[in-house]
DNA sequence: GAGTTTGAAACT
DNA sequence: CAGTTTCAAACTC
């Protein structure tokens, strides 16, 4: 292809498409001269400078990458693809006259890069010119401010993202980086919000559509920039509600029936008009568009949703390679790793890399794509239509409103009990419920909150015995009844059905990979750490939606994780084939443990919460080889409490005592949402973080407290039990 | 569209 | 805390 290259540094100022400059390494070139090549050349692949974008990053608490959600990952993949399709020609202009082109033109090679080729032969070539050694830098470079960007850029948290980069923007002195900064979804955004677009709830497409419908209709960089552009303002006219599209749209949309999902409707508020003004404000209210609000007052705690049963999973994620090897059979879940391994680099490294993630990205959205169409066109067409928070229903008895919202259609429960969606999902009923006896209205304020305070401390005080993941007996998880199921993950060990024959992973799968994972641990010559972790039974923890998206999972699933760890320590130098080449060596070699704990240990550290209680190990690790593949560690554990499974336990533990004493419980524990921690962008209760994938899973406070303080809510508790026969509106039965 | 099945929520 | 009932969605016909 004929399409610019890849990782010109355009300095001059000329246009991504002209003066292709492939070659930097010309001494005279006038790159060179620039703080950004200067800044490119001291970069050595391992030990990266922090530049001003970069350190704002590294300092933050890495938004535990675990928590992130498939979903999260469509959205983290769209927002890499954004790039591509919003690099619009005055953007691209703009970008090149601040110094630095890298932007637009890693979109126009992404997009080249993804265009015509077959997968897997577009897939090596992706790889390989992105782990190109002179490009890597640039990526890097690039990567610092976009990559990060992409994974903040959860549309709940685009307010964050962009106070972020304006914290940024204002900090940057260099040029260059200013320039190749965050062009996308702050400007997306804002371009958005300047236009008055309307945030009528039906736009609020979810990410997945917009993703899919942007990678396919976008047209190769360069190729056709009237049409690109006008396709850029329909993206733009999506991104611009996109940013407060819930978490919960999905949550609600795409999950079980009655899990508590209160937190998800504030979350998930579309509230685009102020949204970055409000940031913690956002996800502490209602706004449900369409399907009326409930009023939440109060605060509630961060909604990280972390879903301690994704640890296991989430650590060992595949990595590029893997994804290159089993591209065909990626699953939505595996999906999302590539997102995670990105973030994760970057929080480990404290650089960004990536195109190689890029390229992963374009993969795993197409490969979405394809799958959707192919193997799960119904649900997908249903999800990407799902417009509102209000949950999609397959029977279309119920008159939609415009919003798309179908309601309720209880009769008994006074949509004051979780059987009602609308409740459930914490807005009011409305137009389209076919409800009977409701009061789950505006009218009824006060009851809905009496109710849903009961219900809270009901969930709280029983939360201990609630079980995890679903309890199907007849179902095999192969119908929606199955809340797994219907979440599109597969049990865990965690939930107790019965005959599971989830096809997105059964629950035998998870204690296959969970095996693997035990014998990592005990390759890891760690007898104390064995002995003291075995009241940490992981499956105390485990994932109620194990990554296991694959029938293949078991070993398969281990090979990929060791795939991913050596991945972790590589330095992107690699060809993803050398990586599996060498990954097999590994996996005969018997001192792959210590850098797989190793790396899982970095790998939980950025999956946990930067809570500083967290960070114990953070700084221990030093870099003794550049190689991941020398036998030799590629980085050292200083003490025992390195491995991987300490860690988890320390995480979890320290994490349940402080969930616990924010009182942050899921409903069926299903998830836990961690405290807030310490998150340098932005202080949103749920901003800064992902939800996890399934939203019935999502994180957490199922109410959001309705006193200021968790002494008087457990003092309410004791009282809820007086409270709950005292209200004449919540029915008990 | 009615009836059945299902599993979670609610209750005892 | 196990068992039962209630409930509404999912499913079937």
């Amino acid at each position: 292809m004929d399409s610019p290259e890849p990782f010109k540094n355009n300095n001059n100022g000329s246009s991504p498409s002209s003066a292709p400059n492939s070659n930097n390494n010309s001494p005279d070139s006038p790159q060179e001269e620039s703080p950004f090549c200067r800044y490119v050349s001291s970069l050595s692949p391992i030990n990266i400078k922090a530049s001003h974008g970069t350190r704002s990053f590294v300092g933050l608490s890495s938004p535990p990458l675990v928590f992130k959600s498939p979903r999260i990952s469509h959205r983290a993949t769209q927002f890499m693809q954004r790039p591509q399709g919003n690099q619009s020609v005055s953007e691209v202009r703009s970008q090149s006259e601040n110094g630095g082109n890298i932007l637009g033109e890693a979109s126009g090679y992404y997009l080249k890069s993804n265009s015509h080729q077959p997968l897997p032969e577009r897939f090596t070539t992706d790889t390989q010119k992105v782990f190109d050694p002179k490009n890597d830098a640039n990526m890097q470079h690039y990567g610092g401010h976009l990559s990060i960007y992409k994974y903040l850029a959860d549309p709940g948290d685009i307010d964050q993202m962009y106070s972020a980069d304006q914290d940024v923007e204002q900090q940057s002195t260099d040029a260059a980086e200013t320039s190749v900064s965050y062009p996308t979804q702050s400007n997306i955004l804002n371009i958005g919000r300047k236009e008055g677009l309307g945030d009528k709830a039906e736009e609020y497409l979810p990410l997945s559509e917009d993703s899919n419908k942007v990678h396919q209709q976008m047209p190769v960089y360069g190729e056709e920039p009237k049409r690109m552009e006008g396709e850029q303002s329909d993206v733009e006219k999506r991104y611009s509600h996109d940013p407060l599209l819930p978490q919960s749209t999905l949550k609600s949309n795409d999950v079980g029936r009655r899990r508590l999902q209160f937190e998800e409707g504030a979350s998930s508020a579309p509230e685009s008009k102020k949204s970055h003004e409000k940031l913690n404000a956002t996800s502490s209210l209602y706004p449900q568009q369409g399907c009326g609000n409930l009023p939440l007052p109060g605060s509630k705690p961060s909604g990280i949703g972390l879903h301690l049963n994704s640890i296991v999973n989430a650590m060992p994620t595949n990595e590029a390679a893997t994804t290159g090897v089993r591209l065909p059979d990626i699953s939505p879940r595996m999906k999302s790793t590539s997102s995670e391994r990105l973030q994760r680099r970057e929080n480990m490294k404290g650089s960004m890399l990536s195109s190689n993630v890029n390229a992963e990205s374009s993969v795993d959205t197409r490969t979405e794509s394809h799958e959707i169409d192919a193997t799960d066109a119904g649900n997908s067409a249903e999800f990407n239509k799902t417009p509102s928070p209000c949950k999609k229903k397959k029977k279309t008895s119920v008159p939609s409103n415009q919003d798309g919202c179908k309601g309720c259609r209880c009769k008994k429960s006074k949509c004051i009990k979780l059987y009602c969606e609308c409740f459930n999902a914490g807005v009011y009923c409305n137009g389209p419920c076919g409800c009977q006896d409701c009061l789950n209205r505006p009218e009824y304020k006060e009851t809905v909150m009496e109710c849903k305070q009961q219900i809270e401390s009901r969930n709280t005080e029983n939360s201990a015995r609630l079980k995890r993941g679903c309890n199907c007996k007849r179902s095999t998880c192969l119908k929606k009844y199955c809340e797994c199921y219907q979440a599109k993950v597969g049990c865990s060990s965690g939930c107790g059905c019965q005959g599971c024959k989830n096809s997105y992973g059964k629950k035998e799968d998870y204690v296959a990979v969970q095996h693997t994972w035990n014998i990592e641990r005990m390759s890891g010559n760690n007898q104390e750490m064995v002995a003291s972790e075995t009241d940490y039974d992981l499956r105390r923890f485990s994932p109620i939606t194990p990554s296991l998206q694959c029938p293949d999972q078991g070993k398969e699933a281990a090979k990929s994780r060791v795939i991913n760890m050596f991945a972790s320590c590589s330095n992107n130098t690699q060809s993803s084939q050398d990586e599996t080449v060498v990954t097999d060596e590994m996996l005969r070699n018997d001192s792959y443990d210590s850098e797989i704990e190793c790396n899982n240990a970095m790998l939980l550290q950025d999956t946990l919460p930067s809570n500083p209680s967290f960070s114990y190990a953070a700084n221990q690790w030093k870099t003794v080889s550049p190689s991941p593949f020398s036998r030799e560690p590629i980085r050292q554990c200083p003490g025992s409490d390195c491995t991987p499974f300490n860690m988890i336990v320390r995480e979890i533990h320290e994490a349940s005592t402080l969930m616990t004493s924010v009182k942050v419980n899921s409903p069926s524990q299903k998830q836990v949402s961690p405290p807030q921690s310490g998150l340098v962008i932005g202080s949103g209760s749920s901003g800064g973080l992902r939800g996890g994938r399934r939203t019935i899973l999502q994180s957490v406070p199922p109410f959001p407290p309705l006193s200021p303080c968790v002494d008087s809510k457990i003092n309410n508790n004791k009282d809820l039990g007086n409270s709950q026969s005292k209200d004449p509106h919540c029915p008990s039965r």
